[in-house]
DNA sequence: TTTATTTATGTATTTAACTACGTAGTTTTG
DNA sequence: CAAAACTACGTAGTTAAATACATAAATAAA
């Protein structure tokens, strides 16, 4: 599949998803090796927690860098496995705001040896030729630096003077 | 967020999704500045048809890489753009063979040099220290070779003795 | 101190992929 | 050549994210 060669935006894009979607399932496996039942969707949360103890929706939202609707539901999940809980903020009573429950903190326990094997396991696929996280960040640099659409407009009123 | 460095599997998958989506929506409107209504998810099978002329779904799915069903919605969506068009095989009942349209050919002659441009861009951006597409090479055929669970449960082993 | 703005949360809907399943032709095999 | 297996296509339902919208509480401004 030489797409890429010939053009790229897509296909770039695609095969990212694909890596990503690859070693979600194969960390959701390893957890089961272990016996332990839970999904690598889960762990920006519970580690987040871990770290911080106590946050509101939103709060955990920015950390994991997702929106909070998606945070939501991915805490509707902790919640309904006794993972985390929630109680209202009493100084500002629009906040919910969010713990690990104990059994939530023994599992934490319990996965730590995991992410340690997942970390090196991890390192060691992303780490060739080309490290594959560092050249995520300079590229997530660049783009943060001047946009796609920005380089992409500029090279073209370029090409038309 | 150095939620990568503490242990991975998640966050590196989410941060692919990331900048992928991004390279995605700033390629539409890249289109869209030239007045091209032209969606980036269309790409590959329109750039498949462009190169194999006649195929049928399947083949066309595993062209792009794709599931068939995936394929098939695409293929409804370009039907209803009348880029493409497809008529039944006659020596094999089952099959339903894609070709594009006049105006189908028509688009791509102008999309030429967008897709140039793109490419130049893409390049860019991903051509640092570490290449961005040479990593992810690099990551999918390590992957290839031994995948991540087998890795993990390996070094898993390993540790135990 | 009302009114307007901002912030926090939640719900509904959309999107782009997937898996699972069903049906209808085609090919292989006993 | 009839039965079994395989292949091609299609539909339905699921998932994980996003946007867009709604509401309620808190803060700022007139």
């Amino acid at each position: 599949m030489n797409i890429i060669d010939e053009s790229g935006i897509l296909a770039i894009s695609t095969r990212l998803q694909r890596l990503s979607e690859q070693l979600r399932k194969d960390g959701a496996l390893f957890y089961k090796s272990y016996g332990i039942d839970f999904e690598p969707k889960w762990f920006p949360v519970i580690y987040t927690l871990h770290h911080k103890e106590v946050l509101s929706v939103v709060e955990i939202a920015n950390e994991i860098g997702y929106t909070h609707p998606s945070t939501i539901s991915l805490l509707k999940e902790l919640e309904k496995q006794k993972l985390i809980r929630s109680k209202k903020d009493k100084i500002d009573e629009r906040k919910r705001l969010i713990q690990l429950t104990a059994k939530g903190q023994e599992l934490i326990e319990q996965m730590k040896p995991v992410w340690d094997v997942m970390k090196k396991v991890l390192g060691d696929i992303a780490d060739n030729q080309n490290n594959l996280l560092q050249a995520i960040n300079e590229a997530e640099n660049k783009i943060l630096h001047q946009s796609f659409l920005q380089r992409a407009l500029q090279l073209k009123s370029e090409e038309i003077k």
